[in-house]
Formats: C-alpha cells, structure tokens, sequence
DNA sequence: CTGCCCCTGTGATTTCAGTCACATTGTGAG
DNA sequence: CTCACAATGTGACTGAAATCACAGGGGCAG
C-alpha cells in the first residue's frame, strides 16, 4: 500500500529506511491484534481502517480508551517496544485493517537520526495522554448519559459520518454498561431530538 | 542540593549541562504549581518532597491520578514543554518540595545527546501512561471500598509509613466522593481489622 | 474554663445504574 | 411464508453511593 501521504512530514530518507525494514499486516474486523501481557516486539503504525484501545479485567469486563485511525501510531507499542515489555492493554480491529510494524531495533535510530519521527512520537505520546485524561474526566466526573452523548461523538467523529452502526449491546460493552441501561438512555436522548434511532445504527441529529 | 545521587545514570557531561541551565525552585505544603491552562516553560524533575498530579472539573470536583515523588519527573510537563502547550491538570505540593526546572530549550539537545536523558524520559512516560492505566481500572471496575484500600496503600506506601495522616474529607475530595461515604467504608474497614481510625491519622494493620 | 470550629459517626432519603424477567419487533435463512 | 434469532423496549427490584440532617467530641484560642 502507498502510505506516504499519511506521513507528509517524513523525511525522503526516512521513509526509504521504515520500508526497507518495516512488514505491512492486514487484519479483518474482530481480529484481536495485541493482547494484555503480551510482549511486543514492533512499533505500529496504522495506515488504513481502525483499531480500537481497550482494558480488560479479570471477570470479562472490557472498558474502551481511544480508536487509532489511519495516521496515528500505537503509543504503547512505542513505549513498550522501546523497553521490550508487556503491554496492559488489548487491540482490536474494528474494521478491516492495514499497518506497518517497525521492529524496535529500528527504534533508537529513527529517534536519534530523524528529528521528523522524533517529533511524530513526541506528538503520539500527547494525543494518547491526553486522550486518557479525558477518558479519566469522563468515568470520574460524568453520569452515563453524558458519557454516553461523549462516546457517540466521538465514535461519529473519527468516522465522519452522522450514523453510529453499533447494537446498543456493542456500546455497553465499550462503556462497560448493560444493554438495558443503554437502550433507555438512547431512549431519552431519542425524546430530546439528539438521535434516531434504527436498528443496528444511531443518527445522530 | 545535591541531587546527583538521585539519578545516578546521568553522565557526568549530562549533570554538569542540566546544573548550569536548570533553576532550582522550592514551594510550601500546599501551593499550587501548576493549573488547568497553563503554558509550560520548563520540565519538571521532584528532588524533595511530594507533588500531588490531579483532574479538576468545573464544578469544583477534583480527582487524584498520582504523586511524583524525589526522582520522578512530570511526564505531562515534557510533552507539554516540547511542543509549548497548555498543560490539562492540576499539581500541587503535598509538603515541602524541592524541584528543578529544565527550561524547555534544553530538551532537543538533551535527548538527541544523551542516551541515558532519552531512556529517562521513556521510562517516565511509561511510568505515568501505566499509572494513568491503573487508575483507570479502578474507577472503571472497582467499588469505592476497594478503591479506597487501593487509595491507602498507595498513599503509605509511598511516604514508607504505616500511617495516612489525612482527614476522611480530605480522603475523598481525593477520590471525588463525599465524606460520609468514606467514614463508612473506614468503619467497616476497622471492623475488618484492616485499618485503625485516630483523629486525622489511619493507621494501616 | 469556655466557646468555637473542625473532625467524625450515623440514620433517613434519593438518585443512578445494574440486574432480572419477559414482551415485542426486525431480518435473513431456508 | 415461517421460523429462529438477534436487537430492542420496558417494568420491577436491588444495591452503591450521594445527599441531607444532625449529634457528639477533641483541640485550641482567648
């Protein structure tokens, strides 16, 4: 796959190095690509589709943190890979999904020779940081009906469509909710002209 | 201060340049030293002391993510210091701090230089993104009891005592949970055995 | 000693969210 | 068309935590 455009500020030379050395891998939807415990050997970037960032714990509940998309880079494979240590998290593809894997050898020499990728982690780190301080804003300081307001926008944002195609199940499960709670609060905002809701599929007004 | 054995795996070269740059700055049990929109001008490293890392919302809620202690440093300053952007929390001196202020123009040199300044820096994003994670696992999945067990033991363990000399509202402006709530839950932690209750002081078993 | 303020204990009530139970509806396979 | 199944709607109940109201009690300033 041309990927370059997503990264219009590498470097030539750099780019000429990350594909010499990194391997493109597809994934379908549903494909779980890096689970907690899980040792990481590689940097990912995405290039194509979404991946979703998730905890889990110990009885089945899953909890969702952040999407990657197209451009962005995994943080916690940087972290880890940098350090070779287990990540604390679980990646899924939402959709069908391409990345590039840089192998963490590769790691210290783009850092130190590239000022462009350097910046490109610099910014990688901000965005998930700060992304996870909202998620903290959101379960510390929201209700679940703003939470929930939050998750649809966001969830619509990323894909820059008004509809949300996800079963109010598939919701509870990212917000770590149930179904029914869900369902009525969908129900409400219904009420309060914010959605339409469909089978299968939110509009969002 | 001598702060070198703080950081015994900084070179020589790497010491000598951050101590003829960097300023030395000391605050109260208490003050404020950093908020919510605030530009940052420098990286933060903890000599002395304790500073307490925390979310506040609009209502006056605030919330405790965690406390950097002599040796750490402010990973959200780093991020923030290389790109100049605003910070998204709250930090504030628990005691008597003592820290040293990197002014932001040192940390290009600093990391492209010195190898053992970029593991530093790793190493303490990682150590914030995992703490960050921790405490998004709890407010995510646990009940306030076992938070506030959690919340102990931390707090102790951190200052090497057995002893958490704070009030129960102060205990839970920490948790955004009311005070009530927490004199319960210690109550029944006492009945447990777990903790004995003093005036401004819970000693842990 | 006394008065005041802060810290703590405790009951009553309310609200939010999770759970259980079951009804209804939409959709695709056959 | 019909059946099976997944998605959705809804009432009843439960439990955790927030809130309200108030009662003691300790410590300190004067």
């Amino acid at each position: 796959m041309n990927w370059k455009q997503l990264f219009p500020q590498f470097e030539p030379e750099l780019i000429e190095l990350i594909e010499k050395n990194a391997v493109e891998r597809s994934f379908n939807a549903g494909d779980v690509i890096m689970r907690t415990g899980q040792y990481i050997k590689s940097t990912v970037l995405v290039l194509e589709g979404r991946i979703k960032i998730y905890r889990e714990n110990n009885e089945g509940g899953e909890f969702l943190m952040y999407y990657l998309g197209a451009g962005d880079a995994c943080a916690i494979s940087m972290i880890c890979a940098i350090q070779s240590k287990t990540s604390e998290i679980m990646a899924q593809a939402e959709e069908s999904t391409e990345v590039l894997m840089i192998p963490i050898q590769l790691m210290d020499e783009l850092m130190s020779k590239y000022k462009s990728w350097y910046q490109f982690v610099i910014q990688t780190y901000r965005s998930r940081f700060d992304e996870l301080l909202s998620v903290v804003d959101n379960i510390a300081f929201r209700n679940m009906d703003e939470r929930l307001e939050f998750y649809l926008k966001r969830h619509a944002g990323k894909t820059k469509k008004k509809f949300v195609e996800l079963s109010h199940q598939q919701i509870a499960d990212d917000l770590n909710s149930s179904r029914e709670v869900i369902s009525r609060l969908l129900k409400k905002m219904e009420q309060r002209q914010l959605v339409k809701l469909h089978r299968n599929m939110i509009e969002l007004a």
